[in-house]
DNA sequence: CCGCGATCCTGGGGGC
DNA sequence: TGCCCCCAGGATCGCG
């Protein structure tokens, strides 16, 4: 989510107020088909405002429409800025898999480029909007006072599975990835395999704060830039530099020294110390 | 209803 | 150099 956040603030000076003059859309499908005339319902419209609910960025279009972006994986936008026609000739050449170009009244372009195709695209009515099946099971936004430890432990109370699985799972907190829910795992010292129903109301107490933190942090650094995520402006984010497990696997622990350990849970990596995070 | 593994897809890195 | 296997910021589906 800090990479969608950083996303969204790099993309919104450029495309809020301004209309959509060309849709270059260049394959059929991403990881969904792309809507019924996608190319005729954005060209023409103008971007009212460009917003972010969980990992989705959302811009609001002015007929009603909401154009509904996730970037999956390996999903990314760049904006080129305009340039004098003289100058055409530099600008950069069209990548790889440079999936969809938008052309803007203010001259700028924004290029969705997307090796993986887990990204998608889609056309949602602003009206259906909360009760679309994307967002009508998301839990709070893990930022700002929409998460409240009251809330946690009691949403946890019933939790079979390992913490480290509810806490990637959206409808309970929408928005946090893989990276976060390790870091913030280590900070408040819990171990990522005890079964959330389990966790006192004081070490649930102690991880909302840290989670706010984390995430805040990470936007603030301009996400984490592991193999595919940059700013759209090219530069990287540098979140990564703070990592204290994450992709760490038998380099020191920050605080004690072990070795950091890598396990599978449901199928993703999770990077924890063995003993700040003793069961 | 739950938890988990497989799955979509391409590319980068390490081992041999 | 090349091949093969593993791994990746996500989320859905179908199984037991």
């Amino acid at each position: 989510m800090p990479e969608v956040e950083t996303v969204r603030r790099g993309l919104a000076p450029s495309v809020e107020g301004q209309t959509i003059t060309r849709a270059d859309i260049r394959r059929k499908d991403l990881r969904f088909p792309f809507p019924e005339r996608f190319r005729e319902r954005l060209e023409g419209r103008v971007v009212a405002s460009l917003g972010r609910r969980a990992k989705y960025l959302l811009a609001d279009l002015d007929d009603g429409e909401v154009l509904v972006m996730h970037l999956g994986m390996s999903g990314s936008f760049r904006v080129e800025e305009a340039q004098p026609a003289d100058f055409h000739h530099r600008r950069s050449r069209d990548g790889k898999h440079d999936h969809v170009v938008l052309a803007l009244s203010n001259g700028a372009s924004i290029t969705y480029n997307d090796p993986r195709r887990f990204g998608f695209m889609t056309l949602v009515p602003r009206a259906e909007i909360e009760s679309h099946a994307f967002f009508a099971e998301l839990g709070p936004e893990p930022v700002g006072n929409a998460l409240s430890a009251e809330y946690l432990v009691e949403t946890l109370a019933k939790r079979g599975s390992p913490i480290k699985a509810s806490l990637l799972d959206q409808t309970i907190i929408a928005g946090l990835g893989n990276i976060y829910v390790c870091e913030a795992l280590f900070r408040a010292q819990i171990n990522p395999t005890r079964k959330a129903g389990q966790l006192t109301s004081d070490e649930i107490a102690t991880l909302v704060p840290i989670i706010r933190e984390v995430i805040a942090e990470a936007i603030e650094a301009g996400g984490s830039s592991l193999r595919d995520h940059a700013q759209v402006s090219g530069e990287l984010g540098y979140f990564q530099h703070r990592f204290k497990v994450y992709d760490r696997e038998g380099e020191p622990c920050p605080l004690c020294g072990t070795g950091i350990a890598r396990i599978t849970q449901s199928g993703r990596s999770t990077f924890f110390c063995p003993t700040c995070q003793a069961v």
